[in-house]
DNA sequence: CGGTATCCACAATGATACTG
DNA sequence: CAGTATCATTGTGGATACCG
């Protein structure tokens, strides 16, 4: 039941700008175990760069989907992790991966692309 | 152009490829109706270019998700459609969306963004 | 009708150096 | 440790014209 009539088109560039940055479903994949530090994440994910990771963060937090705990200055220590908005999204974007997971096997298997 | 990873991050680079463009979600949520023809979906998406409509259902096309037949010659008649490989991604993608729509609500609601 | 081909703007990403 | 700032590069998308 579309509401939209002039362009029912927003809520897919919504999801796009929400979950289709690069590194996004990684990141949230990673936070779904549990809230990890910004360190953590930068050692999970090796190939951002410095930049990329705290955008894609500043992005996911401005969403409301992750939200960003300093727990302390000095030294500096941050956590991030799932709001309890962004846990409604666990079960969405997780079958998403899965399939995606196997999508990457069949193919390898069939040498397509 | 990095191929290999080695670390098991892959296959989201493999859903946002196959998912990420920017209308790939907008097609397969007009096909997950039933078949169109080629005219229709450029209807149905008024926005989109002729460039990119082709490129999008030439991508999804080589992933397998939805078949082309061609109808007839002259005059010409295309029509396009899931393959049965491809509903298996409805089930993933549909909620998906949904919770776009959802989300779309929410921040237009808080005047968020 | 159902495409192709070309050119170009700009957004997205990346590398690297620096900072509180 | 957790970022910022800057510049370079790449990728994606759009406008337009043309073809079988």
């Amino acid at each position: 039941m579309q509401s939209d009539q002039t362009d029912g088109t927003s809520f897919v560039q919504m999801t796009l700008k929400v979950l289709g940055g690069k590194w996004k479903l990684l990141i949230l994949w990673h936070l779904k175990d549990g809230e990890k530090r910004y360190s953590e994440l930068k050692r999970l994910i090796p190939k951002i760069s410095e930049k990329m990771l705290i955008q894609q963060l500043r992005e996911l937090e401005k969403d409301t989907i992750i939200s960003r705990k300093t727990l302390s200055a000095m030294p500096p220590k941050v956590e991030y992790s799932f709001t309890d908005y962004g846990k409604t999204l666990i079960p969405v974007f997780q079958p998403l991966c899965e399939w995606g997971q196997e999508h990457l096997k069949r193919m390898n298997a069939n040498e397509i692309d």
